[in-house]
DNA sequence: TTCAAATCATTGTATATACATCAATTAAAA
DNA sequence: TTTTAATTGATGTATATACAATGATTTGAA
């Protein structure tokens, strides 16, 4: 889907639109405009919220990432390529960040005896200790959030999305 | 507002329904997850595409949001502190990106004689041109773009994610 | 079997980012 | 006035990221 430089377009239009709210000026022309530029900026916002919350506990977004997805193996081995995969940013360098989880503690590794090519990864019970406490800090917020849209939002928001992504 | 921890996990229930969906298990618990997970991938796939396509035109995408934001000044000077404000990431260095800017030729700055303290930043006349062409690429995607969804749809969303964001 | 290609992971490198600190200038207080 | 604080940018540094190149192993074809 050619959704990018659009993308790119309304974003910046957001931007200076911040001026625009000075000047007292309506410049959005369609619709589909704010739509996108509010899925770019909320979608950051998230993410920069997520950092700065996993800090305190010594992980970057994505290294907790890694983990949630080692914990969605239930005991099954994955391999680098299938972490890198399924990673948010798939250019992401997957042996590094591993490498930081193990030092500290949280996963571990070994070659696959099938195919020595392959590393199989697993998460530590340090690993699973501090994902357990940080699922106590995402329900606790959880309540929070759920009362800013209605769930009947949510789902039309999760159709749309999913619509443009094609 | 409180999203910030559930955005992170609404993510990673997503990357854990990859593995879900291979075993045919239906995890998600609410229509919630599923929005959020979709603003946070929908973001960071349009952002992914963003840098894509302006690398051969040589700019980043934070370089190109900084152009926009001096063309939406339509002449008027803007500090250093003003543009960091309106970028995409807050935290970003706007004094370096400015720099590269300006070795491309595409932004000048001078000193503001009134506060010396401050930097006046201005789009040059081929910045200005470069905007221009990538205007033409965006516009010709733009049509593309808007045959994903409905109107009444991009409205529904930019309204929702209002909210959200509070 | 042997060699070429494909697969999987690691390493190297340039750039980007987050964040802290420093320097210069201005504003405010003593 | 003199000193102190606040503002604005620039710089230093550690980490993160994108992406290319390399190394090791396996697969497949000649």
């Amino acid at each position: 889907l050619y959704i990018h430089l659009l993308s790119i377009h309304v974003f910046l239009l957001f931007i200076e639109m911040k001026l625009e709210e000075q000047l007292k000026i309506k410049k959005f022309t369609s619709a589909f405009h704010r739509a996108a530029l509010g899925i770019i900026f909320t979608g950051n916002w998230l993410t920069e919220q997520t950092n700065s919350i996993l800090k305190p506990h010594g992980l970057s977004e994505q290294q907790y990432n890694v983990l949630r997805i080692l914990r969605g193996q239930h005991g099954k081995p994955i391999n680098m390529l299938s972490v890198q995969e399924r990673m948010l940013h798939p250019m992401s360098n997957a042996t590094r960040l591993v490498e930081k989880l193990r030092v500290k503690g949280l996963v571990k590794r070994h070659i696959c005896e099938e195919n020595r090519r392959m590393v199989e990864i697993f998460i530590t019970e340090k690993g699973m200790k501090l994902l357990t406490d940080l699922d106590v800090l995402v329900k606790k917020n959880e309540s929070a959030v759920f009362k800013t849209i209605t769930e009947s939002e949510a789902l039309q928001i999760g159709k749309i999305l999913d619509k443009i992504r094609g």
